[in-house]
DNA sequence: TTGATCGCTTACTACTGAGTCAGTATATTT
DNA sequence: AAATATACTGACTCAGTAGTAAGCGATCAA
């Protein structure tokens, strides 16, 4: 029992990720919720609105996963994001960070900043909790926590993008070599 | 002094790759052509046969790459592999591979077949690169070269787009990450 | 030299896209 | 009971989209 502004936000998440920013149109969205355009008009009134909500709405989804790992041993929280990857993977979607990278130069300078806050807050807890993991010797890091990081972060969202075209066993490949190099 | 149809090619690759599929329009093309958009259309009947070429055009480019850098030894041919994407990330753009991933539901069977080859063709190559290091002793592998092979392409094509959010540093990092995982 | 083919242009069509605005039923407040 | 805000609908606008069809000059082959 959603608001309709709720359901028009995950539709437009699913569509984003699932088609591309550029892909899908407002009557996407109306159509199958039953309500005509203007009423998605007057909750987001233009389109960059729509896409600026989608990156609050992973904000928040980011910073809820955080507080529910919360107190959970590091390579635990490890292990509970790459699977969060997976569910991504085989609803078909990719990771949003991907898809507005993609339309990167399609977006105003406003969501950009909103990316760039989202995307940094992801990368700075890969880090920190690595490190923890480093501190505790769950995991076993080869090179800097940042380097590494970063590293996990592109092989688990491409292998989202990579998966679509070359299937799901690519997938499951990547997510394993992630696990294997940072366990001992 | 290349043809009307190459102009178009390499124009609409470097649109595709820097807007993505569905932001660019036959307009974007023949306008800085100085050419109407029927003349594209002459050449590219659909868009998708447009996207189709633009695979095409990364097939034979691939190819001639790997043909430039046969004979050299193996852990030199992997990192003009990852500089080919460093001249990628510096000119703003991502990787083909990425680029039809996001709008990959979007695209017809044919162009999504075209690509699944050009894919596994890259993959392959990777893979077979890196046994041939192996073998030799110049590269370290710490799992099969197959997962290594997806690891370093998810990584790369990934940096390309994260280093569009976050900076130019970034790619260096990963780049230099996947270097250090595969050298001793 | 005639005729066909190539590489375009001119001039459309049909449609879809985002976005607007006046109006309306249903609460909510005063 | 009256005024106001909320969450829409209906009916548009207008720019831009892919795509088409007829024509036309230049080149090339018979």
């Amino acid at each position: 029992m959603s608001s309709t502004k709720d359901q028009i936000t995950v539709l437009a998440d699913e569509l984003m990720r699932g088609k591309g920013y550029n892909a899908f149109s407002y009557s996407d969205i109306s159509k199958p919720l039953g309500i005509k355009n203007a009423a998605v008009h007057y909750h987001f009134p233009t389109k960059p609105d729509l896409a600026r909500e989608i990156v609050a709405y992973h904000s928040d989804s980011f910073t809820r996963f955080t507080e529910r790992v919360e107190g959970k041993e590091a390579l635990s929280k490890i292990k509970f994001f790459l699977n969060f990857y997976t569910s991504i993977q085989l609803s078909g979607r990719i990771c949003v960070i991907g898809a507005f990278a993609t339309d990167w130069n399609a977006m105003t300078e406003e969501i950009q900043q909103d990316m760039q806050g989202f995307t940094n807050t992801v990368i700075e807890w890969l880090t920190s909790t690595l490190k923890e993991g480093e501190s505790n010797g769950s995991i076993k890091l080869s090179d800097t926590a940042d380097s590494e990081a970063l590293s996990i972060l592109t092989n688990i969202f491409a292998a989202t993008q990579l998966s679509r075209i070359t299937g799901s066993d690519h997938f499951a490949a990547i997510k394993q070599n992630i696990l294997n190099r940072i366990t001992h």
